[in-house]
Parts: C-alpha cells; sequence; structure tokens
DNA sequence: CAGTATCCTCAAAGATACTG
DNA sequence: CAGTATCTTTGAGGATACTG
C-alpha cells in the first residue's frame, strides 16, 4: 500500500484504501480499546502472518495513525496506540459495523 | 470478489470486502444521486474499464444492493438503481468522506 | 518479544478487441 | 448502447524460517 500522500487520490477513494486493506479495520478496533502489543494483535488478528501485520502497523504508523512506543526493557516491549487520527476512523468502522449487522445478518460475536 | 455469503467473514469484515474494492464507494457514491446508465457510470468513474464496471454491477446486483433495469427499446436502455440494502451503504460512505475531508486536506473536489 | 528476510501464490483489475 | 471475451500485469498478502 502506497503512503497516501503518493496515491494522487483523495477523501472517499483514500479512505477506502485505509478502510478496505485487510485487517486494517480489525487492527484500528482492536487499538480502539487501548494500547496492544504485537503478539496481542497478532493473537487477536487470528490468522494474520507477523510480515503482514509489521507492514500494517508501520503503514498506519506512517500515516500518523498510530504511534509505536518502544520501551527498552529486557524482554523488550513495544506498544502501539491510535493517534486522533486514528481514532477519526472509527466513525467509519462503526458504521460498516452497524451495516454488518442490519444487513448482513452477522457480526453478533464480533468483539 | 466472492459472494457475501461464501466469505465466511462478516461484519466488519464484509463491509470492508464491499467498500475496499476498488471503484465501489464511487459507484454508490454516484448512484446515491439516482438511477445512471451504463455509459453514465463509465463516464463518471474516469479510468475503469467496461469488464471492471461489468463486474461491480453484477457483483452489486448479485448483493441486492442495486437492481438492474432493463428496457428494451432500441437502442437498448438499462438503468442501475440503489436498493434500500446499497442505500444503507451511505453513511459508511458519508463517514469515510467526512474522515477524507477532516485529515486529509483532500475530496473537496468530489461531487 | 518483536519483528525481518524470502519466496510464492492468486485474484483484482487494466488494456483491448469484439458483439447482440 | 451495453456489455463479453481474452490476455496480462501487479502487488497484497500467506507461509515459513530466522534474529537482535
Amino acid at each position: 500500500m502506497l503512503p497516501v500522500h503518493e496515491t494522487g487520490t483523495c477523501s472517499v477513494a483514500t479512505a477506502a484504501e485505509i478502510v478496505g486493506s485487510k485487517w486494517t479495520v480489525l487492527l484500528v478496533h482492536d487499538l480502539s480499546e487501548g494500547p496492544r502489543r504485537f503478539t496481542e494483535l497478532e493473537r487477536s488478528c487470528e490468522g494474520i502472518s507477523p510480515r503482514t501485520l509489521a507492514e500494517r502497523l508501520r503503514w498506519l504508523e506512517a500515516e500518523e495513525m498510530v504511534v509505536r512506543r518502544s520501551y527498552p526493557e529486557s524482554p523488550p516491549r513495544v506498544e502501539y496506540e491510535l493517534t486522533p487520527k486514528g481514532t477519526a476512523l472509527l466513525p467509519i468502522v462503526h458504521e460498516m459495523r452497524r451495516f454488518g449487522h442490519e444487513w448482513l445478518g452477522c457480526g453478533v460475536h464480533d468483539a
């Protein structure tokens, strides 16, 4: 996924890129409940590969939707947290969930 | 894109599929302003190939988000229109646009 | 723990030409 | 006009092994 400022597209199209790329919405939803560590996200996103998770997180960080906080302890600890910009994605996520519940008759078991 | 009932995923993930596949959001937005013909959509979605447009429309029709109305005139006329289910996508689209405007500083020129 | 490094697959979508 | 038929490309993302 290209950085947003290089896509040339804007607005809806960009939001579609964010929201449509696999795992991103799940990640944002997870992070909306507080800071999370790499392995926590790996576990809650059943099936995601570390490669993809790392890429997704780096992308979100580059877009300033997520901050990465590294605590140089041993064992190392890193936490990811939504920024205000990342939090601003939540209304989209909520509308997506509403749609799912109302029209797809599913999603009841989502977190 | 698979039919939704075959994906196994639900809710947010499904909405992400809908909303994330290229052109779909633009199409839904266009159709929100009234029935549109194939070529009209082709023109307003600058760059879309007829192959992709047809596929997208067939998919939306299969999901009952769009109805296809064919008038057997000469020359042939076909119109596509949002169903209530398709219309229910609009709140998502609106939140996506809001996000674009507020955080990406763009999208002002969108219809 | 928190990632990289590689390799690989597969499907979305572009380009183009053609048709009822 | 409203598509279909082919062929091709590209890149997202999976699997797996390895590392500071």
